[in-house]
DNA sequence: CAGGATCCTGCTGGATACTG
DNA sequence: CAGTATCCAGCAGGATCCTG
């Protein structure tokens, strides 16, 4: 156990000049997942999915995520606005993995919380 | 397309509370996927694996870590220390879907850049 | 070697107000 | 409705120094 480990690409492939580096943002991975889930959303949609996330922040996401060709943004003339927003090809790619870690939350969320509690009151 | 989400639970799940939310964090997933691939590291070989990490924050992460019964921390008495750490049961179940992404970052990451550098050199 | 204690800064992201 | 523009607080996390 416990080589000289060979594997030290990790920060070339989380450094902020790539993907991942979007990834590690709550809100980022949110808005995928939502988007990936229903297919398309417009923006006040995707806000009231993406409990607690405000407008500029939103927009913020939304803006890196379509530079990073993950997802398109299309607007529909007329007044009031109305704009959708979808993942792209690229985007539905990435929807997979990040579904797989949504469900692995969900189905170990108890025995997580049950270990910081037992770990917590051992150390009171 | 574009119905009324029902799926609003993002929150609670990603929220600080849960499991997810270290997951958000680079250092943790980093961390996480570095015990799973080597089976168990030393404090000094993780700070070598994870570039860029500090002490302080290494060691503050893998607290966390710990809190949540993902990763197991094994200390042999002596001089100088020595502290092995390893993924518990329930840290290897994580392990796959963060190894996942991290498979999808390398092999999508070209793709990434160039839209990122389509899409800058359009509006400049 | 492993990590605790401190100090300090940058950036994330929240609140609020305004516009096409 | 879908943003943009400011202003600002909090905290992640880096640097440095110290100890069992």
């Amino acid at each position: 156990m416990s080589q000289n480990p060979e594997w030290t690409a990790s920060a070339a492939i989380w450094s902020t000049r790539t993907s991942l580096a979007r990834m590690d943002n709550k809100w980022s991975t949110m808005v995928v997942i939502a988007l990936g889930r229903s297919g398309g959303l417009r923006f006040r949609d995707l806000r009231a999915t993406v409990e607690g996330i405000s407008a500029k922040v939103l927009t913020e996401t939304l803006r890196d995520l379509e530079r990073d060709g993950l997802v398109a943004r299309h607007e529909y003339a007329g007044m009031p606005p109305r704009v959708e927003y979808e993942l792209t090809e690229l985007g539905r790619t990435l929807h997979l993995p990040l579904q797989a870690l949504g469900l692995w939350a969900e189905e170990h969320a108890a025995q997580v919380l049950a270990a910081r509690e037992a770990y917590d009151s051992a150390r009171r």
